[in-house]
DNA sequence: AGTTTCTGGTTGCAACTTGAAACCTAGACT
DNA sequence: AGTCTAGGTTTCAAGTTGCAACCAGAAACT
């Protein structure tokens, strides 16, 4: 298969570009979200997303290969395949979940349906937050970035 | 421009679908970051993502259209276009991060530069967390979904 | 055994998207 | 005027997507 886009330049050195070269491709998060949502195999994705036969084989493969998803070829009926999510798969959840509601809340008016919910109180989750280190909620204008060799200190040098 | 592809259906009632749209495509998210880095000019897009003109002018169009980026022409040189993130845009944060931190924790051994610090206290912020209501921090195992109609219910008919 | 069906693919081909490089245009600069 | 600059468009080759048809191994039926 011709992999032969540059792999997202990053002239900053963060983990984005590297994120993006599996879920940056169009379908990738829609697999997981209905992988997390039990849907494990081939036909089933298929009709659950509407995708071409071949791209979803390629997306399902390069899951696969990135470590998303595993492929456990059924031990009952050999015929079928199941892709489950992997806990490096899993963890990608805060960062579905973020888009999912940013989407709820600027996209058309749609009460999603299946809810997310706390599996103790069965109540729906809150919002995805950024959390200081010691746990408090951050807004945008509650960050910063600056350089490795100056954490800690206060930018005086203005 | 042709805009035929199919909005990404949903059969399951969710945000994801929309925020594809427009954050699914290459490039969206690199830019955001790019912005939220200080970035505002084309030829500084430009030369900071290594990204072909004609897809930036393209995306940057998109973004704008989407309401995440605002296109400010500058009053005393009108050569000049400012791109500067929308509140819209800056909501997608959260989601931008959890990606940047999920690329991060699995990625090669990258000790990302400019680093995300708490306003407050300048130290790094923590991971990016999905609370409960109350705001718990909830794992992918303390997550369900359950159907709009059955919320606050444990499921007993299993 | 022989045929049919079902699952998960692959192949072929047309339409669309991407990227590199050249070109364009309004506004500054001299 | 003549040149430079910022932000785009245009052109064209190469890669990606999607539809539809085909294929192979494993059940299932007869």
């Amino acid at each position: 298969m011709g992999e032969l886009r540059e792999p997202l330049r990053e002239l900053t050195a963060c983990g984005l570009p590297e994120a993006l070269e599996v879920m940056g491709e169009r379908w990738s998060f829609m697999i997981l979200r209905a992988s997390f949502n039990s849907v494990y195999h081939f036909e089933d994705f298929l009709s659950e997303l509407g995708i071409a036969r071949n791209i979803l084989s390629n997306r399902l493969a390069k899951l696969v290969e990135h470590g998303i998803l595993d492929r456990l070829p059924c031990a009952e009926d050999r015929r079928r395949v199941e892709y489950r999510l992997t806990e490096k798969g899993m963890d990608l959840l805060p960062a579905m979940i973020a888009l999912r509601q940013w989407g709820q809340k600027y996209g058309v008016e749609v009460p999603e349906n299946p809810v997310l919910v706390d599996d103790r109180d069965r109540l729906p989750i809150g919002p995805v937050s950024i959390l200081s280190h010691d746990g408090r909620a951050l807004g945008p204008r509650d960050l910063n970035l600056v350089d490795r060799s100056r954490l800690g200190m206060k930018d005086d040098a203005a």
